[in-house]
DNA sequence: GCTTTTTTGTCACCTGGGTGACACATAGGC
DNA sequence: GCCTATGTGTCACCCAGGTGACAAAAAAGC
């Protein structure tokens, strides 16, 4: 009943996808692309698991999504044919940070990543994936943030926010975990889009919930009451 | 005044800079790295110029931020030592999508990306950057969009998602670019993060200006003026 | 120490956008 | 072609968060 798309290099050049491979790698890249057909609205994978496998769009248009907070479907993207995607799986060890789905009936091509790097790119896989969490993977963590942000109160802004600001300039205190920058409302209205007002609002209240305290002007953050109050799982380290 | 670091394999060690790497290849690194004091509030580079270095922040706190629409600087984050920072300049001709400036006093390292690239990994720079682009480029066109979402109303996010959608899924047509795809508000809401009533209101205000139209359901938008309400400034391409 | 500047805390007031509700239009399914 | 689903248009009402204004507290200069 579905006809089955031929996917050869000429296919893969209309579709304008891996524009900077030869024509050779190209063919061999196709030669261990499982395709499979994907029904409308059917999950290709979730948030969370551990990603194995890079895609390519053939046909049809997917979509990313979050689940937020209030367990809302945050759509992160709807992706074309020829774009890539699942390209957490170029990082090691790195898990979904969004589910994918069909949005509208799809082909679509599965490659290993191993396969995908070492067929495109005359370089072992782990160095290759090393050098990607290296460079980008700070901005997928970004990515992850701002997509997050979308359907948050501000006082959940402010909570993951702060956890990234804990991830990097944080250090061990007794009690609790001393960020090692001093900060004014205003820096972190910035960082959250609000105003400066509301933020020392919010930043009173989370004090009086001992999710942080001050030491003259170096914050302690709590980062067990920031998950929480984020809307986020506990821990995942 | 100020004493000038030592840059040498055990301090990118305990910077836990490039773990991924042996010795011999942080060494090589090292010396091609120019290192340079940037005091407090010191513009390193700013958004839109081309991209031609790539930097190590080896003490103090760097800033990245970008103008919004209504011209006031959104955080969009803050680096912490040991983080590498301006990869734009890893994908091929690609502009800064932020302005970097030192949010305290800073030592920072640049390298020649191609330097950078060519040290770690044993692969042609020219492959690595295409690669780069062809799979995380359109991750850092889904940042740029959800960081100018930051400080925008709705009918500017509205415009930045269409503008989205009709790169990835328009065509030419006579009226302007039709979208192939049928979409509903709903699904519009989802991806800016809003409502669906709203987002109706907004739409049929766009259709009333001549943003865009519709043709039973598939939209037809133009994008120089999607760019106008987006707050963007006139095409960039 | 004292002065100046920067931050913080707290108002009162306004507004963009969320919510619920419901009528109407459209488009598949069969 | 009819029926049911799903999408659109438009209300009235509410609330989180923006704005402006100003006093109190901390820091930074000197």
């Amino acid at each position: 009943m579905v006809r089955t798309p031929i996917l050869n290099v000429a296919t893969v050049r209309r579709l304008k996808a891996f524009s900077w491979a030869t024509d050779r790698q190209v063919e061999r890249l196709l030669s261990h692309m499982r395709l499979q057909y994907v029904e409308k609205r059917t999950v290709l994978f979730n948030e969370g698991v551990p990603s194995d496998s890079l895609y390519l769009l053939v046909s049809g248009v997917a979509k990313l999504s979050l689940r937020s907070p209030d367990d809302e479907r945050v759509l992160v993207s709807l992706v074309a044919p020829g774009e890539l995607f699942g390209i957490t799986s170029l990082m090691p060890g790195m898990h979904r940070a969004f589910r994918s789905e069909a949005f509208s009936d799809c082909w679509v091509g599965a490659v290993r990543p191993e396969v995908f790097v070492t067929t495109l790119l005359d370089c072992p896989f782990a160095e290759f994936s090393a050098m990607m969490e290296g460079t980008v993977g700070r901005w997928f963590a970004l990515l992850y943030r701002y997509t997050r942000f979308q359907s948050s109160s501000l006082r959940q802004k402010l909570a993951l926010a702060l956890l990234e600001l804990a991830r990097k300039f944080g250090v061990r205190d007794a009690r609790g975990t001393l960020l090692i920058l001093r900060l004014t409302h205003e820096d972190l209205a910035d960082l959250v889009g609000a105003s400066r007002q509301k933020v020392t609002e919010h930043m009173k209240e989370l004090e009086r919930r001992q999710v942080l305290l001050r030491d003259r002007r170096k914050l302690i953050v709590h980062p067990d009451r920031l998950r929480e109050t984020a809307g986020l799982p506990p821990d995942e380290k």
